[in-house]
DNA sequence: GGAGATGTTGACTGACCAGTCAATCTATTC
DNA sequence: GAATAGATTGACTGGTCAGTCAACATCTCC
């Protein structure tokens, strides 16, 4: 049946996408080789190369695949009915569950792509630009409706954004903070509540007294 | 004259770190050549490893050099009388300008050590670690004061702060936003504005209306 | 059951590059 | 000006590893 066969076959690429993850977590995209993906997967070192073209498309596969899931997330969140600060804990929800779920891909992702100026982050930057440009989307929407002040520009205040919540993951991923199901929880309300904080309209205290 | 060739040897030295910086900067560090330090530098091959034990070894003098100036002024900065909002301004200022007056430099610390979580980054995680806590003290102390909310992790909040400066960085190395002089005093502004809105009690919105 | 396609194997190769080292050059000192 | 120490050179080596490939295995379908 071709269905079997199909299954068997994605099987392996998926077996071998899998170990890609734990091994490029484990020792980075650069300091392992192809032969340990091969033996975290337990297979032979060339049914890497009939499923992959190369070491780097494994990464970009692992990439894509994720963060266009973040990126169809984000959309829905922002087609929504709701205001400014559901939708950016939206995403922060969905970021920080995505690490909560599977540390080892977000790991991956953040240190080998997002944050590589010089490898990965450059092939992708279309994709993470997308994201970046999403969430000042949202932010230029609500300064329009008011909610936000609109002496911010969005772009920036996208950045800062995104960046606090990258940076939550990072302490994890370095083990600079505490990772239980509490603190997920507070890192997610923290970060929007000190963003949204600094960004609503109702804000009082300013620079000067 | 010992002097002049003391001078001489670390003219040398410096002209070879100098060269390390343009060189990771532009193709990073997995990816350049010890060769291409030196031809950079205008030197021979060999003289890298008269100066460095090994390619490493200038990175992470790179590192280090411009890492203890900042952690020497944050300290600097925390020990002066002053309200948080101006402490926090001095620390986002000093990295911004850190970042305008050698974006190179910035862009290796970032990209390759700070972010690097396999490699450079484990290597030197207790001096990144180091700045974290310099921050979070900072938080700690403007909770006890009463000027920030203290239902707020400090250590997630520094994260916060930090991450947030890091990522208007990354922003401009990746060529995302805009990097001429009014942008970067704006990005400093927003940064505080935006971490101290949303951590002060004096903020009024709340979650709920 | 056999032909063709697809999956799987792992030994091998060719390129690359960090680090070594012996030789040469330059400054310093007496 | 000879001796010593340090600076500078670049050809060479040894190990590493991504990617290839020819052989073997296992399906699918008539």
């Amino acid at each position: 049946m071709n269905a079997t066969r199909a299954k068997k076959s994605s099987d392996k690429r998926r077996l071998i996408l899998d170990a890609a993850v734990k091994v490029f977590a484990r020792q980075g995209f650069h300091a392992c080789r192809v032969s340990d993906i091969a033996d975290e997967a337990g297979v032979a070192y060339g049914l890497v190369y009939h499923y992959f073209a190369s070491k780097d498309k494994v990464l970009d596969t692992l990439f894509l695949e994720r963060w266009n899931v973040m990126l169809d997330t984000i959309r829905e969140v922002d087609a929504q009915d709701m205001p400014v600060r559901e939708k950016l804990g939206a995403i922060a929800s969905f970021i920080v569950d995505s690490y909560r779920h599977d540390p080892d891909l977000m790991k991956v992702i953040i240190v080998e792509v997002t944050r590589a100026a010089n490898s990965f982050g450059q092939t992708h930057l279309g994709q993470i630009r997308e994201a970046y440009d999403l969430i000042a989307q949202i932010v230029i929407k609500a300064q329009a409706e008011g909610s936000f002040k609109d002496d911010i520009d969005a772009g920036f205040a996208a950045m800062a954004f995104y960046g606090a919540i990258e940076q939550m993951l990072t302490g994890w991923i370095f083990g600079l903070l505490p990772a239980d199901e509490e603190h997920f929880e507070r890192a997610k309300w923290l970060v929007v509540e000190t963003v949204c904080g600094g960004l609503e309209t109702t804000t009082v205290g300013n620079t000067l007294p």
